[in-house]
DNA sequence: TGCCTATATTCGAGACTTCGAATATACTGT
DNA sequence: ACAGTATATTCGAAGTCTCGAATATAGGCA
């Protein structure tokens, strides 16, 4: 795989490697919103919103529209979406095989008294 | 969608924020090798491997395995790489849609004149 | 024009990341 | 025990990221 494929995905998910852009992301992923609206779910600071926003689209992840005094945010691709939901299972999975192990653990030591 | 399962998404996403470790990853999708290879294939330092192997493992993305001399590194979970396989498409709808954008251009000035 | 609301940018402090150099640890074979 | 190979850790410098505070820009409306 070309090095620059490489260098691609790393920025992108660099752009994703923080909770409130993810939570932007999820909230964009039924239809556009303006940020005024990402705000007030978020409960963050404006600035901060613009800050994140910024890095969203210089990352051509999300694509603004300006409507009279707001601008409506919305995401650019399905695709991430789809790795959004890939690493919710992921999560899961991580979770049960934890658990499992820690199940495996209990027993050794129940069976060693 | 709780906050936990954000701030892991965005754990996982800064461990592959790197193009080396996303290269790692990629090594590693048909099966373990050493660590050994990985630097050979991979052209860095050995410290640097180890350091960056570091951080897959910190976050459970690797699991390794000693055997006599070498330590023998394998995914621990295949999901990662579909979410590799969908940012390859991610990148070529963003090439695709570029070039297109780009033709647009060429032709609203070709028209223009 | 002047004021209000919505969004963007700049700045600086503190935290985090990345690299190679140096060093530490662990296993193998003699 | 010693030498050699494979891997891990520590350190410090340079770069990057994140936040709120302050400020800038732009649209809407009196």
């Amino acid at each position: 795989m070309p090095d620059a494929l490489r260098r691609f995905k790393a920025d992108i998910f660099q752009a994703l490697a923080h909770p409130t852009r993810i939570a932007i992301v999820e909230m964009l992923r039924d239809g556009d919103l303006p940020e005024g609206k990402l705000i007030e779910r978020l409960g963050i600071e404006q600035a901060n919103a613009s800050q994140h926003l910024s890095v969203l689209r210089s990352k051509q992840i999300v694509v603004n529209r300006k409507d009279g005094n707001q601008v409506f945010y919305s995401l650019r691709s399905p695709l991430l979406i789809e790795v959004l939901d890939i690493m919710r299972r992921y999560f899961h999975a991580q979770l049960t095989e934890t658990m499992a192990a820690l199940g495996e653990i209990e027993k050794e030591h129940g069976a060693a008294r």
